[in-house]
DNA sequence: CCGTATCCTCCACGATACTG
DNA sequence: CAGTATCGTGGAGGATACGG
């Protein structure tokens, strides 16, 4: 018996969670989002076991986030590519990273160490589309109020 | 020792998911922007069990997430509010709220499920800052390349 | 090169009982 | 009400060997 089983769940953020929660989904999107798309390509950047991997892997493509692409048959090869769906995950990516270098920027220690070119976006803001208006959660709470 | 400990890693996704990466941080963290400061608040609300409630309340305390405030001596009674870097991980959230709703929005089953109330905004973008421009995946392509 | 198979470890999470 | 204490478990993740 699963331990978390959030697909039934009401909450959108659970949900989400369900889909890329585990640990690594959001790194192999990182590395999709940046490229690779062959199984060695995502092992040797992300210094993944071979076997979790495979796992991963296939949730994601059961998850509709990568598309299991065969492009050589004998032997029979894949490219995992990203499709909309996965695609479409990059904003969160985007916000994540964006969020860290934020709080890191203040941690002189931190501030060294951070690699900007493995992050995906230097200063973002979530914006509602129908006002054009940034959400802050200042605004949220006006509004839930 | 510790599995996955990517407190140095250069990564700043890597750094985020360090901090916020456990399944039942981000939950907390909505029920903390929807309102919740008590245990049981966040315990009812989420039907999760006290003990592991604890150690992520403490953890978030120990990131810098929450910060606990005595509001009764005796007996000792503690708030758990959002520091300046809690709220400031508002944008993740409301992104990968997004996300989930306009994945689920084409599947008919989920659409009737879903509860638009416990997510934080109907429809989303992320910008950046700088030129006010809709961050996507395609954009990103481009100026990575 | 692209994985699969196997075995192992550890910790996040679950359940429940209990206390000031 | 606001937690602490204790015990148990499953699955994510790790290491390595092997195969087409």
């Amino acid at each position: 018996v699963k331990h978390k089983d959030f697909s039934q769940s009401t909450c959108p953020i659970a949900r989400g969670l369900d889909l890329v929660g585990e640990w690594w989904s959001m790194m192999i999107l990182r590395d999709a989002f940046f490229g690779a798309t062959r199984f060695d390509q995502f092992q040797k950047s992300l210094d993944i076991a071979p076997g979790i991997l495979t796992r991963r892997l296939a949730t994601m493509v059961e998850a509709g986030l990568l598309e299991r692409r065969l492009y050589s048959q004998k032997p029979p090869r894949h490219d995992y590519v990203l499709t909309e769906r996965g695609r479409s995950f990059f904003p969160v990516l985007a916000a994540l990273s964006a969020w860290t270098e934020e709080v890191l920027a203040n941690e002189d220690v931190a501030r060294a160490t951070i690699d900007r070119s493995t992050g995906v976006a230097a200063d973002l803001a979530v914006v509602d589309r129908a006002t054009g208006k940034v959400v802050s959660f200042d605004d949220f709470l006006f509004d839930g109020a």
